[in-house]
DNA sequence: ATTTGTGTTGAC
DNA sequence: TCAACACAAATG
């Protein structure tokens, strides 16, 4: 989880300045102890019982010693950046240095991979940074916000890596179980969608990969609010009906209300696939049916496998892979503020 | 009752 | 762009 966080950016080493806990009174107010622009910093980590009670008492709040980071009324840290003269809030953080990495994250997604950042980039060959760094360039700026806001970054990460892995590894073997489909229903595979930590989380929205949702899915031009009301059949015949919108913050696409309903019925975890089907027929009929993870064992839900499967048809999953390799078209550049962030959260199921 | 995070201001 | 500060809105 922490990478050698140690030591601060540009001067190479790191300034432990040996000051004490004295640094309660500093001289006070303003200009007294600032970061230095880019030489050394203080880092006076101290946590000592007596500094946090002056602190307390003072009101003064102790600024901190990463960029991006406020102090917190309650002794807490938040982060925050800045994009076109607005703040973008971060999220508020038990320790400062959490606070910092979450402006580190935010930072590269914002100003590119290297923005100036609290901790230094290290690993920037390495399998893993790739993946993150595909990771980043394949989620929206508000997605992120979002993810460091919730703390769930670093869990959405390690969950794209595995599927990302996943995929690699079955698309070797996929091709032949695909053969014996013959005639069963008369539908077409869509696409696949293996959900995010927060696809089934509190955000009661699915994310549609772009280039699905642009390929198959009705576009809404102009009217991006409101969205439109979609009707999917599941394999029991249950018609679920998810408001699908494009979100201008997100710039993305997404399932929102009745979602969280079929992830509750479905009891869908993170690591599920979703797949989306429709009828070759004259109807334009949409399908979906969800799938547990493959090393899950554990019973899916109250539908203990009825031959009705056109799950096992698909058993495999050969869904073109969406965040892997695909590299977002990163001329977005322009996410407002986050305002908007919270509209979705609007959005009450049930 | 607390905590978050926004409004606002002023420096850099 | 950025953080300090105050405090209203949000949350438990």
């Amino acid at each position: 989880m922490y990478t050698s966080c140690t030591y601060d950016k540009t001067t190479t080493s790191e300034t432990i300045s040996t000051i004490p806990q004295s640094v309660t009174t500093p001289p006070t107010g303003e200009t007294s102890l600032r970061r230095l622009g880019s030489g050394g910093n203080v880092v006076l980590d101290l946590e000592s019982g007596a500094e946090v009670e002056a602190e307390a008492q003072s009101k003064k709040l102790r600024s901190s010693r990463f960029k991006g980071v406020v102090p917190q009324p309650n002794g807490r840290w938040g982060a925050q950046i800045y994009e076109k003269h607005q703040r973008v809030w971060l999220g508020t953080f038990n320790e400062e240095e959490e606070a910092a990495k979450a402006y580190d994250i935010a930072v590269q997604r914002f100003r590119g991979r290297d923005a100036v950042t609290n901790f230094p980039q290290i690993d920037t060959n390495k399998k893993e940074a790739k993946m993150e760094a595909s990771f980043l360039s394949n989620h929206s700026k508000s997605e992120i916000v979002d993810m460091l806001r919730k703390h769930t970054y670093n869990d959405e990460l390690e969950q794209s890596k595995r599927s990302c892995t996943l995929h690699k590894s079955s698309l070797q073997t996929a091709s032949n179980k695909f053969s014996r489909s013959g005639s069963i229903l008369p539908r077409e595979h869509l696409f696949q969608k293996v959900v995010t930590p927060s696809d089934v989380g509190k955000l009661n929205r699915l994310v549609i990969p772009k280039q699905h949702a642009e390929k198959h899915f009705p576009v809404q031009k102009g009217s991006t609010s409101k969205g439109v009301l979609l009707h999917f059949e599941d394999s029991d015949s249950t018609i679920w009906r998810f408001r699908y919108s494009y979100w201008n913050s997100s710039q993305s696409y997404v399932l929102t209300k009745g979602w969280s309903r079929f992830v509750k019925e479905k009891n869908l975890k993170a690591g599920d696939s979703v797949s989306f089907y429709s009828s070759t027929g004259p109807d334009k009929q949409l399908y979906i049916d969800s799938k547990p993870k493959i090393g899950s064992s554990g019973i899916t839900n109250s539908q203990p496998i009825e031959p009705v499967q056109m799950l096992r048809l698909f058993g495999v999953n050969i869904s073109s892979v969406s965040s892997c390799n695909g590299k977002r078209s990163n001329t977005e550049m322009d996410v407002l503020g986050f305002q908007n962030c919270k509209k979705p959260r609007i959005i009450d199921v049930l």
